[in-house]
DNA sequence: TCTAAAAAGCCACATAAAGTCACATTAAAG
DNA sequence: CTTTAATGTGACTTTATGTGGCTTTTTAGA
């Protein structure tokens, strides 16, 4: 008796996963005559080429992934303390610019309920949840949108910030190097980021305290001086710490409720 | 007896409550058989990972915006047909241009599961939607954000649609005069999706059966002849509708279920 | 405004489907 | 004929769902 190609069986499944968006064991086993273990043991493989997600009694397509809501938990209170103190810091009739990133998320939060601002930004969650405040004007700042940022970045990003000119701008980053610099995840990230703070009379940078840990590959290059890094607080021991309070006025949100 | 697959319900309970503003608990237990526990247990899972709020009795979206939400519950089945039928026309490979609206939002919705196309929006919640897939390229044409449609207007979205050229773009329209036009609420908006008709190699208008009794007040200056109308039927009696279909090629989306 | 019935939520437990793992079996390859 | 990779089997564990008792919230009537 010959065996049918285990590969077939594969890419019948992804076809299938495909076509219908999820699969389950039960109904894959039946259609193949095979068992629910070996349907098992097809998802398991496939799941480990990145292919698909399995799930309890199935598999579904890679994709809507909360991947930014998932970090916003992570120092969610010290993240809003940060917002908080931001926020203070824009007058009314004020433009602002608002980067892409959690923190900043927290910024536009504690925004909400202020009116008579003019904001700048290329993240589509912040800029979604300041136009519905409907006393807030909001510019979204276009270009190619990064899925895991959900904010939009490219030459036409960069062009558009080109053309404005705002009071304060707000910038994130992906982490402090040992040196105190800023950094980032990838080469357009960074420049664009500085380009945002170029486009203001004062830039101020926040990042929560998780940040001192982190190192990503390439430094924002900032032109001029920053205004402050506005962070919750210093973590200790780290030569990111240091280093960047010598570089940088600091100011410490208060991460009371 | 196999059991269905969890996931499936946990996104066709996000796709009713992006469609519906709100879900019931009573109501999706009837819906796919279950108990009223199994369904808690599900929002609350959801509600955890930040997809939605739950409140007594069942759930809600996070941010709720009435005056979007409100206007895609009107006639939705008929703008998911012409979802369907207009995503029917994009072929893999194509770069296609979105205008913001309920009815092309259920287009991208209709796209979700596709792969290799890019698309141009100034729709906020469509960008969202798309760059979600991971699948999908998506460009955010920027400008001010409009707060009633959730989409960015001005000179900067004119500026960026003039740099772009595309395959297909499906326009909206805010109403059909009786001369058979299709017809806007501000001038500025008319004079956007005109652009965005300009832009592309062929040019569709979604409309659903609603728009035909809706006159909004300034014409939307359609240089080049659109290659169809897409809508899901044609009212009798109206003298828009007669007027449409000596102007315009039409083609009717089957709102089957 | 107060109060009682109804609806919804919560929790602990029961159960059946799904998953895991070790081992047996079988077909293909050398 | 032996080796190897794939698949099946059965014992056991984990997960998902349902059920019933009890608490909380909502609603409506006095």
């Amino acid at each position: 008796m010959s065996r049918p190609l285990a590969v077939d069986r594969h890419s019948q499944i992804l076809q299938a996963l495909e076509a219908q968006g999820s699969v389950s064991v039960s109904d894959l086993a039946e259609r193949f005559n095979v068992s629910m273990e070996t349907i098992r043991r097809d998802l398991k493989l496939l799941a480990e080429e990145g292919r698909l997600v399995t799930v309890h009694g199935g598999a579904h397509r890679l994709s809507n992934e909360p991947s930014l809501s998932r970090r916003t938990i992570e120092n969610a209170e010290g993240k809003a303390a940060i917002g908080r103190a931001a926020a203070g810091l824009v007058e009314d009739g004020m433009a602002i610019l608002i980067d892409s990133g959690s923190t900043t998320l927290a910024l536009a939060q504690a925004l909400t309920n202020r009116s008579d601002l003019t904001v700048l930004t290329n993240s589509l969650p912040i800029g979604l949840l300041l136009a519905r405040t409907k006393t807030i004007k909001t510019v979204l700042l276009g270009g190619e949108i990064e899925p895991n940022d959900e904010a939009a970045f490219g030459l036409d990003t960069l062009d558009l910030i080109a053309k404005y000119r705002v009071d304060l701008a707000f910038i994130g980053a992906g982490g402090i190097s040992e040196t105190g610099q800023f950094t980032d995840y990838t080469r357009l990230a960074a420049e664009q980021r500085a380009r945002m703070a170029g486009a203001a009379k004062a830039a101020y940078v926040l990042a929560d305290s998780t940040k001192f840990s982190k190192r990503t590959p390439v430094p924002i290059p900032i032109a001029s001086p920053i205004a402050a890094l506005i962070t919750d607080h210093l973590p200790k021991g780290e030569p990111a710490t240091e280093a960047a309070a010598r570089l940088w006025p600091i100011r410490l949100a208060g991460s009371m409720s």
